[in-house]
Parts: C-alpha cells; sequence; structure tokens
DNA sequence: CTCTGTGAAGTCATTCACAGCG
DNA sequence: CGCTGTGAATGACTTCACAGAG
C-alpha cells in the first residue's frame, strides 16, 4: 500500500471494475484474475493490479480476486458505503430526465432535491418519486437541511458560472456539470464536465476522417470503445 | 502542417476553442493570441498552438489569430462545415430529453429519428419538433432513408451491445453511447461512452478524501475545470 | 517587440517483465 | 505452476524555451 496520489483516469476506471465485479457476482462467479477482468474491458492486466494496488493488496497469488472482497473494499475505496443525497440545478428537459434515471440509486445516490428559477416550476414535484422542485435561492438552505452533498448542473451555458458559484457557496464539494462552459472552481471543490456537444463535435471529427481513430486502441481487431470511463484525462 | 495521428484529447480541445471563438466573435472580437484564449480554460498556451499546429499555420506572428478565420478552420476541421443527421435509440426519458436538446442543433447536429422496442412508443412524435419514434428493427432502413450518420445510444446496459451491432450492421460510424457497459465495435466504426455512473462515482472518491485532487491543474488559487471534454483519454 | 510554431525537456500513464508468494 | 505486486521500460501528453516571422 503506497501513498501516492491517485489520478482520475483511476478512479473512473475502479468505478468500471466495480459494476463488472457486482455483474460477475450476480452470476454467481466467486474469484476473477486481472488477466480475466481485463479481457472485460480489452485492457491490459497490469493496468488493473496497479489500479488496485495502490490501495492495498487486495489478491491471492496463484488464484486471483475474491469477488465478494474486492467489491467490499472497492464500495469503501469509492465511498459508496456511505449514501449520498444530490440536488440538480436546472429542471428542464435534462434535469428531470437524470432526476428519474434509476441508475444513479443503484450505487448509492439519491436525487432529493431540483432547483430552478422559473416560478412556474417551483413548488412541484417531479416524476414517480415526486422529488420537489426549489426555488434555485433556497439553495444554501435546501442543502443544509436535506443533507445534500452532490451537485448537477443542469443549467444554459450562459448561466452556469454563476449557479456553480451559488452551489460552492452552498458548500457543495462536488459537482456534475453538464453546461458546455469552462467552468472555475476554488480550491476543494471537485467539478467533473460531461460535455455533449464536445463528444459529438469529437466524433465528428473521426467521421470526417475515417483513418483516424484506426491506430489507438486496436486491438485483435476489435476497437476498445472510449473513456472506460468518462473520459477523460486533465479533466479534460 | 504535420501528419501525425491526432489524439482524441485534442479534438475534445479543438471543440471548446471552436466554442469560445464563436462567443468572442458574438462580442465582435476580432483577433485572440493563444495566452489570450489559454486563460479561459487554465490551459497552457503551448498546449494550443500545439494543437492547432497539427492542422496548419493559422497565426500571425506579433498578432495572434484572427477569429473568424479561425473560427472556420476549425469548422472545417471537425467536420462541422457539413450537417449531420442523427438517430437515439431509445425513447425512455434519456432518450427524448437529447432529442430536445437544443444545444445540438446549434452546432450542424439535427436529431431525426428515436428508435424504441416498446410498441406503445413506436409511431408517435416526440417534442415540439415532432420527432417520430420508429420501431428498432427498422433501424437499417430509417438510417438509409434519412441519412442518418451518428447514432446515440439511450438504452439500459444489459441491451446496449445488442443495440450497437444493430447500429453498426446499419453502417453507422459514430456513436454516443450512454449505456453504463464496456462495448465492442468493429473496426472502423467510432464509439465515445459517456457513463454518468462512472462520473458520479469518480466525484464520490474525491468527496471521500477531500485532500485528492488539490494537486493537479491547481493553478493561481483555482482548479481546472475537469475534462476540457468528457474527460478523458483512452476515450477515456 | 510580440506572438507564433516547434524541437527538446519534463511529466504522467501504460505496459513489460519478472521475482516471489501461495 | 499460476497469478499477484511492482520496479523498470516504454509511450503519450504537456510544458518549456527559443528561433524567427511580422
Amino acid at each position: 500500500m503506497k501513498r501516492e496520489k491517485i489520478s482520475e483516469l483511476t478512479t473512473n476506471r475502479l468505478s468500471v471494475y466495480l459494476r463488472c465485479l457486482n455483474d460477475l457476482a450476480a452470476a454467481g462467479i466467486k474469484t476473477v484474475s486481472s488477466q480475466g477482468l481485463a479481457e472485460q474491458f480489452n485492457l491490459n492486466s497490469a493496468q488493473i493490479r496497479k489500479d488496485l494496488g495502490y490501495f492495498g493488496e487486495f489478491g491471492v497469488r496463484g488464484v486471483g480476486y475474491f469477488i465478494d472482497d474486492l467489491r467490499a473494499n472497492l464500495t469503501k475505496i469509492l465511498g459508496l458505503d456511505k449514501p449520498h443525497r444530490v440536488g440538480i440545478v436546472g429542471a428542464g428537459r435534462l434535469g428531470t430526465a437524470l432526476a428519474n434515471y434509476n441508475g444513479l440509486s443503484k450505487s448509492n445516490f439519491a436525487v432529493v432535491a431540483l432547483f430552478d428559477n422559473d416560478h412556474e416550476k417551483v413548488g412541484h414535484h417531479v416524476g414517480p418519486d415526486r422529488i420537489p422542485v426549489y426555488d434555485v435561492k433556497k439553495i444554501a438552505k435546501v442543502v443544509r437541511d436535506e443533507g445534500i452533498d452532490v451537485c448537477v448542473i443542469a443549467v444554459p451555458a450562459r448561466v452556469a458560472q454563476r449557479v456553480l458559484n451559488q452551489v460552492m457557496a452552498a458548500d457543495v464539494k462536488a459537482v456534475l456539470n453538464f453546461a458546455p462552459a469552462a467552468l472555475t472552481a476554488r480550491l476543494g471543490v471537485k467539478v467533473k464536465t460531461v460535455d455533449l456537444t464536445t463528444s459529438l463535435q469529437s466524433l465528428s471529427y473521426f467521421l470526417a476522417r475515417p483513418q483516424a481513430g484506426r491506430l489507438t486502441n486496436a486491438r485483435r481487431g476489435v476497437v476498445r470503445v472510449d473513456e472506460i470511463a468518462t473520459s477523460d484525462r486533465r479533466d479534460a
């Protein structure tokens, strides 16, 4: 076990490993080798061992990893053993779609509030879970009352930085941003941006040059699918 | 102008530069230096010059870049001078939210079809643009008839690989995948995955260890916000 | 004198390769 | 003997630093 700084590429992969382990466990499988895991993602097995090695020695030589054990360890490492409470700023289409996305609840994230500045929306409840929509001005209070620790920004780019500032003022330390804007956060606040426009435009580049992308990640006739996570580097 | 292979990190940044140039143009500004652009993203100016340098010499020494000129060049490089037609597979919440997302039309992407296997949905039309929902079995025909060149996968992880196979069989070469699954594509097909669960779990890691993420990208007291694109690397 | 374009250096990430445990 | 854990080697991306154009 070392004490190095862990890159986001690694944490993204840990999340993917965990998902895979959950599937394997559901299939009744008890152990898996780094090689076996690696094949699921067209990844190098040393990569997996290195990623895990930052946090401890979870494997058994000659055998591999006990799935239940590794699963528990990864869950703990990723901080998923405690539930997270999510607030979504922007009750438009994207915001409400995310509020009802089932994928989140599976991994201990519960959406407990939406925020909007449209008075038509404030006071209403959204989706089968009846998530309340609050006035965006009440962020600080609702964050405190509801114990929100993660916010999602789903507002137009124009106002995204202002919203981020409000969210930071409410002392939220983790933000997932869907606005196509370069945001600046203060130290200690982690912002991850998911930029659909950029993703599509990047695809467009490869469409325009079919030869591009051939060489990278090609292996055994398949192409490794991107971003074993969200891709990204440098936060990129 | 060289002839090297361009990484996805670079194409992601090009998209971000283009967006910024559009904003600057709208503000009536005529020229910008790499330094000026870099400050918008907390990026190194050499990075920007290098990214552009892969494609030509667009700058003027002593001056910087003419915004209109660079904008036209980037648009061409990214293949955004020709319109793209998008089909979305999965007419659930996420799929319909994306179908109505205005951000796409802005950059020459038009959503022209949704696909679903739920017969309740097939035949209906979605949103203010009345986008038709087709039976997923008809993908190949609709792709041909409508000239679709990009598909979005917004279905449960369980069926994502099957859907990708159908999409590839319809000869679509660019796919944006929202399903939390490691997909395998054949050579010549580019898949970019946006994985919300992984993004959130990665945030959870940093919440669990506030000291993590401190060192990276810190500069002048601010933290560069991640993934100037979709973050990532290795398509990642 | 300013700012680009670009080799060279530096930094960070992935893969190799193997010692050594079970 | 198989498979982990890990230093060493390689490769990729970023930043430095400066020659030279305007």
